[in-house]
DNA sequence: TAGATAAGTGTAATAATTACGCTTATTTGA
DNA sequence: TCAAATAAGCGTAATTATTACACTTATCTA
């Protein structure tokens, strides 16, 4: 249906900007990163933003965002689910802008942080995040609880890990995302218990002398468990 | 700012409509109702919808699902919480419309019955849900797994219950929310050991012979164990 | 080759969940 | 009037999950 035939229906609706916010997070071994860039148009140009777009007229919302993640990362087929609408009516002194908030989740290796400084982007520590424009910093706030809440029934690290991990990174993972410490011999006895890890004949030797054996996710089985509804409560 | 002077920022970006829709479920006493509506615009028009509209420019994406709420069935002050983004380009052929999702939960009385059917609406018990309009069906299914899921960790009942309720009715609402049995006197030992319940001196004798004890929530002791972040799996 | 360190294994104590039998209050109708 | 029927309510044993923590192992470095 053209754009001239639609103007036939709801004459009286009143028109607004639509955008996407991505609030991405990495984790790069150690700590919770968050992905922040300095915005390139007025208001508030040079400030520092979460990623994001206007929605255009020929993508569906969420296409923008996973375009939005792609234009400023270079990365596809990234873990992204909504977070939620930000609709104030004065959120955003340019416009009436209704935005449509997500959060992604992606590992970080050397490569990723590296091309990311190159769209005046930073990786930014959880622990010292800057004053953002508009609502950013709630939208920060709000993808942190939601991702905390998340870890407790699905086991995140999928998105965030390497392919191949050990059990202590993944335990370091949810130490990171719960802000909590976590008993090493529990975490481990409950993880393998689900049974959705594999095993591999190598060992991680980077942490310690002993070195640690390296692991991947059985995708399968953990899908089978999502679909049961089971509790991944770690 | 005034409408003139935000022009001058976001030229190239495109408006479209945005809109609210409500998925609004009820309990009344025996089974989960859906309340669903008449639509009175063209294109669909007289086909069965949730209720929504149009977000107006001065209100809140949120305040219009509470308006539109308000519109409907004359109710304030009811739980409602967002349930997602609708967004694809042709989900509506009257126009380029992204609608927001809200879902609420409100107790069933006639008295609310009756209101409801003025407005060219009707409750559906949950089973026979008619085609819905747009992506209207899909919308209910996404909110009736967001109740199940939410049910899991939170003590629905306040809701969608009367304020004086019995063990055994809070229990139904359980069973019609998460579609399975649950055992009568494990139920009522936890709800009775999460210490949110008060017991009153009064029976209601409608389902039974002996009659079964009132109790009532004490919102105070539920506020505190939420914010604790405690887990409520019945 | 001893000491240091993180990885990994085991186990006992405690708490939560599940399954299910028995008693109680009340109404109905033989 | 009183036995049968019924849902409400109470208690307990068996099972399963969680927590706390001691001990052993593999490996590197000095």
């Amino acid at each position: 249906m053209s754009s001239q035939q639609k103007k036939a229906f709801y004459q009286e609706a009143i028109p607004m900007l639509v955008a996407v916010d991505c609030i991405i997070f990495g984790f790069d071994r150690e700590a919770l990163k968050l992905l922040l860039f300095k915005r390139k148009i007025e208001p508030f140009k040079n400030e520092w933003s979460v990623i994001g777009s206007f929605v255009k007229p020929t993508e569906s919302v969420d296409l923008a965002a996973v375009r939005v993640l792609e234009e400023y990362t270079g990365l596809q087929d990234i873990f992204m689910e909504p977070l939620g609408c930000y609709g104030e009516v004065n959120r955003d002194p340019g416009a009436r802008v209704v935005s449509q908030a997500y959060f992604a989740l992606i590992r970080l290796d050397e490569q990723e942080e590296q091309m990311v400084e190159t769209h005046q982007a930073h990786w930014f520590d959880l622990t010292t995040v800057p004053t953002l424009i508009l609502d950013h910093n709630q939208m920060v706030k709000d993808a942190l609880e939601k991702l905390r809440r998340k870890a407790r029934y699905r086991p995140i690290g999928f998105e965030l890990l390497p392919e191949k991990f050990t059990i202590p990174q993944l335990k370091d993972l949810y130490e990171a995302i719960n802000q909590r410490k976590l008993d090493r011999r529990n975490f481990r006895k409950k993880i393998l218990s689900m049974d959705i890890l594999e095993k591999l004949d190598e060992k991680d030797k980077s942490n310690s002398r002993k070195g640690a054996f390296l692991y991947r996710f059985n995708k399968k089985k953990y899908e089978e468990m999502v679909k049961k509804g089971v509790n991944f409560v770690l």
